[in-house]
RNA sequence: GAACCCGUAGCUCAGCUGGUAGAGCAACGGCCUUUUAAGCCGUGGGUCGCAGGUUCGAAUCCUGCCGGGUUCACCA
């Protein structure tokens, strides 16, 4: 790696600037180097066990008797690693937990078995909470019942500079835990080394996209990927990131959806195409929104969007079963069942079922004028569509806990969507609406390339109209369009707000391993103002 | 982008109608060979987010800035 220069921000500052404990443990390294202990040894430690697999392996009360009572040789003698969490130092004896990607283990460690000089003046003085070390001993339940490992012997296998924000646990309380949220995303690997509960929400997580993974696998379609670069974005109303590509000199976008493309495939022949990858969106940011999110999107040939309800429907209750071994999914202080059939609703149903209020076939005006006396603000610059928008997240959508299916959407809201079988004025599209917030976006793709100029030709039209988010024309994805794409049913899942739901977590920051944050220190890159950055950048 | 709340030791927090900082845990020294929020005795550690202002005197009051949280706006 070259040597780049540090910004002032993030120079490390020398001795002063440490706190009395990373002196401390600096200096310890300087001590354990003058007894020929490298703090940092380049040899691999061979693991032969980890920590649950033990407290598992043990438990059988045949083997789990306490030290003694188990012959020398039928000892079972385990290889193990992880990082000091606690220390009881005892004069000639010890115990400390160490910890492992499975959990603790606790070990016990004597002066006159691993030496006095070793003990007194290595393990006891230069070891500290934090440090990640190898264990070699046997396994044994003390006096007080714990499975722990008797050492014999303890290896340094790399020094921890700085203090562990640690908790104190005692009969399953916690107490000062490590709970400043902006310490927390910042320093996540912090959280996840002292907040068991954060490492297996990342679990499920990453078990909930295996499961979507496999379910869509089973069914044949291709897992696919699209550029994230952009000339030109498309596939939602978003405000995109822009950067630049200086060797074609031209700006790029970061991709805002992945739905252009994904078609493009349809056309190209695939009946089946999906991809679950990071979207970029230039907007505020909330406990609901990260400026880069994961999406799945799913396009499937020859269906249309009641199929895809189905399936929806049977990929979220796979999920939720695989997760919680049932469709009813704890959130906050209830429960969300995702069990199939979901109730399906049409667009304007729920709305006059919310408001009291028959929407359909009404202008822009006369719905200005309902809007307003519901309520709610009414710009200038809004059209009929961005109304209902506005109506409907007002009054339906925060109603919807439980998996709902909200269909057949005004066409204004849907330029990619393909115009309702026999409901004029209407496209088929759905949403499932779930915990107050769209949780997935589908459609019967517009397929039709004259209709999809015209609606691209409309969007164009409101961003002359100074709408920013409207969408830009892509003249190659109509030509794909021209060659002809296969009736198809799309769909969108957001799957951080799908993984919050499935984890019971508010904000988006806690399923997302590293959110979005402002940097630390004061000054931001100079010229961070423009978007049109060509300077070179040395890497 | 707006409003409200928050920013004190490594962590969690107290102190805030002004008089130059405290607790628990963590740390350091000592005792302790089955402890587990180990225990007992002793010790150190903070330019109270940053910068100004008011005042004899500011962690405390005022202003601005930085960062975070929540709500709203935009959106998914």
């Amino acid at each position: 790696m070259n040597e780049s220069p540090h910004s002032d921000a993030y120079r490390p500052e020398p001795e002063q600037e440490l706190s009395d404990q990373e002196r401390r443990r600096r200096e310890e390294l300087v001590l354990l180097r003058a007894r020929g202990i490298d703090p940092y040894p380049a040899e691999a430690f061979e693991v032969s066990a980890h920590a649950a697999e033990i407290l598992a392996r043990y438990r059988d009360p045949e083997t789990g008797d306490a030290e003694g009572q188990v012959p020398p040789e039928a000892r079972w003698y385990v290889s193990v690693a992880g990082r000091i969490m606690s220390q009881r130092i005892m004069g000639k004896a010890m115990f400390f937990h160490i910890q492992d990607e499975t959990g603790r283990i606790q070990i016990y460690a004597r002066r006159d078995e691993l030496g006095a000089e070793f003990y007194d003046e290595v393990l006891k003085k230069l070891f500290d909470i934090g440090d990640i070390v190898g264990v070699r001993g046997w396994v044994f339940r003390t006096r007080t019942g714990e499975i722990s490992v008797h050492a014999t012997e303890v290896k340094l296998l790399a020094k921890a500079l700085r203090p562990l924000p640690l908790p104190k646990e005692k009969d399953g309380k916690i107490y000062h835990a490590f709970r400043d949220k902006e310490q927390r995303y910042r320093l996540r690997y912090v959280d996840l080394i002292v907040n068991p509960h954060v490492r297996e929400v990342f679990r499920k997580r990453a078990r909930m996209i295996r499961t979507i993974r496999d379910f869509l696998d089973a069914r044949g379609y291709l897992e696919v990927e699209t550029p994230v670069l952009q000339p030109i974005y498309g596939g939602a109303t978003a405000r995109p990131f822009v950067t630049y590509h200086n060797a074609l000199d031209m700006p790029l976008y970061l991709r805002i959806a992945d739905e252009l493309y994904l078609k493009r495939l349809i056309v190209g022949g695939f009946e089946g195409v999906y991809e679950i990858a990071k979207d970029f969106r230039n907007e505020g940011m909330s406990r609901f929104h990260n400026p880069e999110f994961t999406m799945l999107e799913l396009y499937v040939a020859y269906k249309d969007y009641y199929w895809m309800m189905g399936l929806v429907e049977e990929m979220l209750e796979t999920v939720a079963l695989s997760l919680h071994g049932s469709t009813r999914v704890p959130v906050g202080d209830r429960w969300i069942d995702f069990r199939r059939p979901w109730p399906r609703v049409e667009f304007f149903t729920a709305l006059r079922e919310a408001t009291g209020r028959e929407l359909y076939g009404l202008s822009r005006e006369e719905l200005a004028r309902v809007a307003r006396e519901l309520g709610v603000q009414v710009e200038p610059s809004m059209g009929a569509g961005k109304i209902l928008d506005e109506l409907f997240s007002t009054f339906v959508e925060p109603a919807c806990i439980q998996p709902t299916i909200v269909m057949d959407y005004p066409l204004e809201l849907s330029p990619l969507a393909k115009r309702h079988r026999s409901k004029p004025g209407l496209v088929e599209r759905f949403e499932v609406i779930c915990n107050g917030k769209e949780l997935c976006n589908a459609f019967s793709e517009l397929n039709d390339p004259i209709d999809q100029r015209e609606r691209f030709l409309e969007q164009a039209r409101l961003r002359a109209q100074g709408d920013e988010e409207a969408m830009q024309i892509d003249e190659d994805f109509l030509r794909a369009l021209e060659y002809g794409m296969p009736p198809t049913a799309g769909l969108g899942v957001g799957i951080d707000r799908l993984a919050m739901i499935m984890t019971n977590q508010e904000s988006i920051r806690d399923v997302i391993l590293f959110p979005h944050m402002k940097p630390e220190s004061a000054s931001p890159p100079a010229s961070a103002s423009g978007q049109q950055q060509d300077q070179e950048v040395p890497c």
